[in-house]
DNA sequence: CTGAAAGCGCTTACAG
DNA sequence: CTGAAAGCGCTTACAG
């Protein structure tokens, strides 16, 4: 059996002092009052250097109701905008002496284990990607209970969490748009295998869906496939699409990654883009700057999440609880060679 | 002011009963008694509907001295190979209670915050993919201190935690005998940025030099790119490769990303692959399967983490600390086409 | 079958 | 300036 892990009550016996001021070396805080003297301190810093003495998360957490950890969660797999975000809020928090957990959400798989790091207090706040699976009033709940929430989301109303609006739907609308003002009438579209995973259809093919209908276009199914989450499936799709009698002038598709595999096809076909297939992405990855010609795509402008990051921090800090906030985030068309 | 969290003891008045019967109640855990009857399970179940009852997991954790939850840490950004462990380690830890967090590093940013995570207990064990920033006597410390860890690396020994052996060195440099083998003298390397980010310098910058001199092909500098780990920088850099007087015949890059890229740059000036050059990765993500010519590369043949998935809960289910073990997972050279 | 009580490891207001 | 003591929210051996 392992010797027990040390406490800061053996860091005391060690030292000779008491367990009230062991913690007060360690944790640098001290009420107003004065550090103590330079040579408790050391006997105190001797003794932790000599038993390996870590301290001990719960015991901290149970007493000031902090954890000192915030979370990021998106869906799987993740995308150079999870991994950004990762990036700024790990950035943002070692400064406050936060760390930062991520927690990717499997779909299909069950969402009570992430849920359960919400719930039972192991973070004192997150940022939520779009779509990850949690409703208003789970997320209020939430709130009400002390976690400090920052949401992306296109239709949920602020209630104690903030909430950032992309306006999705309506930049995907202009990509629809863009192509059927440069005259295409047939449009595939490459969506997400499991568009049904969320209560409300996916707001990408929905959007592809109302364009059409707004210009009498009627939908035709065996454009629509669902390969954008896989390179393999996307470029063969778009592949047989080409080679059909009729084939589509005009691709959109609900990844960059599949719109870039298009690109792929196309050219493997001798099909010119965007003359012979205009093609528009969504997700506005660094990758579609890559593919000549350059991809048309609908997202983000910049890979910047830094206000989204600061007003985590704001509400973690603030004295009393902040009301909910909307944030302007929004999407944007943005317009390259490629369509 | 929010109103307080309710505890077990708000539940327990409520219910009118003893706060351990709402302790039994909530975790269905009672030593060998029988559990509390139905009448006093609804009464209390009801009471934890009625307030939004939420466990607190300091106190649990504090008391059983563990926390349910294991952790994932791999250098940022992700690649198909977390994202795919992240995906296996949520389902094994799901079937049994556990939560998943994963602790992406960032390079450059500072690694207290990660290393708090693992040292302070707020998790009972971890997955570390290579290249993580902790050497074998904090792993070992660790270990020693009941944490349950499974580390990928070539070089540590066991120390109370398991090693899984990749011996990427040795695969790496199959990678480079092939294209000597092959006749090639003039041999690129795309390059990782920051290789000297560890102690040691990269394996796969490594294994280039010595399998070159092993042949006594001298090293020439401007071969040797640092741009693996950039999309668009790779791409500049193989073209600018290829449009020198004496371009090389073969690349070995430290991604397959880059790799891919460089097939691109080659295709897109009328170079043929693997004729005009001979390209390699290192890695193996799906994506190489997708480029045409498929791409050969140096990695796990199977995106398959069941083996150390499954070790690391037989870790911690034992009743009493395993010894360290080691696991073999060998990369391989997989041949296609490219190179 | 149920409950009173101890105790997990910390922090901090307070007494000395 | 330092320490004794209370208490954060749980779980569980034990008494009744």
């Amino acid at each position: 059996m392992p010797p027990r892990r040390p406490t800061q009550r053996d860091i005391a016996e060690r030292a000779g002092v008491s367990t009230a001021t062991v913690s007060y070396v360690l944790s640098g805080r001290r009420g107003g009052a004065k550090p103590p003297p330079p040579e408790t301190r050391e006997r105190v810093l001797r003794a932790v250097a000599e038993t390996g003495y870590q301290l001990d998360q719960a015991g901290r957490s149970l007493r000031r109701q902090r954890t000192d950890v915030v979370a990021l969660m998106y869906p799987a797999p993740s995308s150079p905008w999870s991994d950004r975000l990762a990036e700024e809020l790990q950035v943002a928090a070692a400064e406050r002496g936060f760390a930062v957990v991520a927690l990717p959400v499997i779909t299909g798989a069950s969402t009570a284990a992430i849920l359960r790091i919400l719930r039972q207090r192991y973070i004192d706040g997150a940022v939520l990607l779009p779509d990850c699976p949690l409703d208003g009033a789970e997320l209020a709940a939430l709130a009400a209970q002390g976690r400090s929430l920052v949401v992306f989301d296109d239709h949920l109303e602020p209630d104690g969490f903030d909430v950032v609006r992309q306006h999705r739907g309506g930049a995907c609308r202009a990509a629809i748009e863009r192509l059927i003002a440069a005259g295409h009438r047939r449009i595939a579209f490459l969506g997400h295998a499991d568009e049904h995973r969320h209560p409300v259809v996916d707001v990408k093919l929905r959007s592809y869906r109302e364009g059409l209908a707004a210009h009498g276009i009627p939908e035709h199914p065996d454009l629509v496939r669902p390969v954008a989450d896989s390179r393999s499936d996307a470029y063969a799709a778009v592949r047989d699409l080409l080679r059909r009698p009729d084939p589509p002038t005009a691709l959109l598709s609900a990844t960059d990654r599949a719109a870039i595999d298009g690109i792929w096809a196309a050219r493997d076909l001798g099909v010119t883009v965007p003359d012979g297939l205009a093609v528009i992405g969504i997700g506005n990855i660094p990758e579609g700057l890559m593919i000549s010609p350059p991809l048309t795509s609908v997202g983000a402008a910049a890979l910047d999440f830094s206000r989204e990051v600061a007003r985590l921090f704001e509400r973690l800090d603030a004295p009393s609880p902040l009301p909910g906030a909307e944030l302007a985030a929004p999407w944007e068309l943005i317009v390259r060679a490629s369509g």
